[in-house]
RNA sequence: GGCCCGGUAGUUCAGUUGGUUAGAACGCCAGCCUGUCACGCUGGAGGUCGACGGUUCGAGCCCGUUCCGGGUCGCCA
């Protein structure tokens, strides 16, 4: 029978103990992890947020008090009076194991049914059934840190902003849909029948709008919406710290105060000092041609090299289509030297590689393989001269024991190609050290890409994205070259935000907008309450969002999303827990003046 | 939408060429046990082999369909 606290009330957390507790009367809580019977004496570990520790009843309590203590189980809730003392078989195993409470009152709050799996903390219970009683698997430790470093981390932004004065203010959640850039989740309104909602994929356009306002400095912790695919660090719905700045011009005037507010979560969370300078910055080119990434994970090397003027020469059908690609998409054969790989992959290794570059658009992976003591071997070898592979080799610095791959084809295939191919030997072969972190800004990211689908230039980060000053002649002339004042921050490969330096001067807007074949009807429909605003006197402004998410799976090293994130959905974007989303009733859908569709 | 992978006691798994009554460990229940901390010992309960259909004398195993889940490509301004 479940009781109630009465007079007891908690004195200590249970991971609070240490050897100085000893003497000290204290009323502990928790959940009894486990209890260990020994016949006339009993041991219960008792849990909660803190930690666990062990607590006693043996023949100097009452008969009642035994046997209310021996009726314990698992995931019961108690609360327990008692007196700390130091324990004759010390354990480091818990940071409390030097002490233990000898019980001299005890109350069952709660009793517990078996629950579904134990609740251990190296758990490798299916995460089906993990999701579905969530709320038991984020009992166990680890989920528990994370959420607290989740925590820590709004705290240290909250805690850094302010001091540089920027202002917290929330937007809305129901808006008005912009068809650009991410599916929506729409909300059917019941007031205006056919009419509906969007909820934010970012809260974008009313970040600068309360710069069009005045409020000099905003950031916001804040829900974002996307109706995509999910993946391991992707989430349908997800927090950004959504940051906007005035007076800012150059892109280091955003960068900078960005750097302070990550060194600051760094060191609040984790405690790690990323040190006193500047992050280092790299162009979008350089990122490409080296890593074949515009997130590159520069832990380690297997960096790709160009070797198109070579492959020229070569007369090898694959090489020669490839580089024959002209026009606005440029063809290369570039490649990388596996350093030391000869040994490592054996010819089923490589078939497998080729295979593997081909679920990336890949057509094929050629390469050439030079084992320790044997002879130079590969896929495309007699289309080579003896002074074709003496110029590979000296460009690639190929010597015994490596291992060459090259893709040829359109550059944006070539490097995911390589690019992809150099991120699954790094993680395959364990040439990343996981202890470090590796941040970096990639800059200089272009302003537009070609949709072949739309026939048109899209922009590449979003409308109102300013073009580096040197470049504003080329967004007109040579459109696909023109760079953007747009950076992303990159931590160990992983994209953990990124932002830009908006237009704020309306020529340059109405430029953009023309070259990305906006008509002014287009432009009244989907932002003309945006463009309005601009004309009564905008700052200069800039910012960018950093995901929340992101960030703290990479200061927890967990490599789902779902472990950051109290209650996730799988891949279906359902939650198992809930079960939503589901069936509602047909009330509500007609009130919604939504039809109701037919189970099958 | 494409590709790859998984689903067998509460949990994690094993299950031979398709062949008797589907096993182990942990957990759970009961009994014994005064220094355990993965407590120990003895005994016990516990199974729609994800579902449906097919092949077969016979299916956990083979085939088809489907459901649930994971990873990934496309997608994610």
């Amino acid at each position: 029978m479940a009781e109630l606290m009465g007079n007891l009330r908690r004195t200590n957390y249970c991971g609070s103990f240490t050897i100085e507790s000893a003497g000290s009367e204290v009323v502990v809580c928790g959940w009894v992890q486990k209890r260990r019977n020994l016949g006339s004496l009993i041991f219960v570990d008792l849990r909660d947020k803190t930690g666990i520790v062990q607590v006693v009843f043996d023949s100097s309590v009452t008969s009642d008090l035994f046997e209310k203590a021996s009726s314990l189980r698992s995931e019961f809730v108690c609360m327990v009076k008692g007196t700390v003392r130091e324990r004759e078989n010390k354990t480091d195993k818990i940071k409390t194991g030097a002490i233990e409470i000898l019980a001299s009152e005890l109350k069952v709050l709660s009793e517990a049914d078996t629950t579904p799996f134990e609740i251990v903390d190296d758990t490798d219970v299916n995460e089906n059934l993990r999701l579905k009683y969530r709320y038991l698997d984020l009992r166990r430790p680890t989920l528990q840190n994370n959420l607290f470093v989740r925590h820590k981390v709004c705290k240290a932004t909250r805690n850094y902003l302010d001091s540089l004065d920027f202002t917290e203010i929330e937007t809305p959640m129901l808006g008005k849909s912009s068809p650009e850039g991410a599916r929506e989740y729409l909300v059917p309104s019941r007031i205006h029948p056919t009419c509906f909602y969007a909820l934010p994929q970012s809260p974008q356009l009313y970040k600068q709008l309360l710069m069009v306002s005045g409020f000099d400095r905003y950031y916001q912790i804040a829900k974002c919406f996307r109706d995509e695919d999910l993946r391991a660090n992707r989430q349908p719905e997800f927090t950004q710290i959504d940051i906007e700045m005035s007076f800012v011009e150059r892109i280091e005037d955003v960068l900078y105060p960005i750097e302070g507010l990550v060194k600051s979560i760094f060191k609040e969370t984790i405690g790690l000092d990323l040190g006193e300078g500047h992050f280092r910055q790299m162009p979008y080119r350089e990122a490409m041609e080296r890593f074949g990434s515009d997130k590159p994970d520069t832990r380690f090397g297997l960096e790709l090299v160009d070797v198109s003027d070579i492959a020229k020469k070569v007369d090898f059908k694959v090489f020669s289509d490839a580089l024959a690609i002209d026009g606005v998409i440029k063809g290369s054969v570039r490649a990388i030297n596996a350093k030391g790989f000869a040994s490592k992959l054996s010819r089923k290794d490589i078939d497998g590689l080729v295979e593997f570059v081909k679920t990336l658009g890949a057509k094929g992976l050629a390469w050439l393989s030079y084992p320790v003591g044997g002879e130079i071997k590969g896929s495309f070898l007699k289309f080579l001269s003896e002074e074709n592979v003496k110029e590979l080799s000296e460009r690639l610095n190929f010597e015994e024991g490596d291992v060459l791959f090259f893709a040829a084809d359109k550059d944006y295939v070539v490097f995911n190609t390589l690019g992809g191919l150099r991120l699954h030997l790094g993680e395959k072969y364990g040439l990343i050290d996981k202890d470090t972190y590796d941040i970096l800004w990639v800059t200089e990211f272009p302003m537009f890409d070609y949709s072949e689908e739309e026939d048109r230039f899209v922009a590449v980060h979003h409308p109102f994205t300013s073009p580096m000053d040197e470049d504003f002649e080329l967004c007109s002339t040579e459109p696909m070259k023109a760079r953007a004042k747009a950076y992303d921050i990159v931590i160990n490969g992983q994209e953990a935000g990124g932002g830009t330096v908006r237009i704020h001067r309306r020529e340059v807007q109405e430029k953009m907008f023309s070259i990305l074949g906006f008509t002014p009807e287009d432009i009244k429909e989907r932002f003309g309450f945006f463009v309005d605003a601009f004309r009564y006197g905008a700052p200069p402004h800039g910012g960018l969002a950093l995901g929340l998410d992101r960030l703290v799976m990479l200061l927890t090293k967990t490599d789902s999303i779902k472990e950051v994130i109290a209650f996730p959905k799988v891949q279906t974007a359902s939650c198992l827990m809930t079960g939503a989303p589901d069936l509602v009733e047909e009330k509500q859908l007609r009130e919604l003046h939504v039809q109701s569709i037919e189970r099958k």
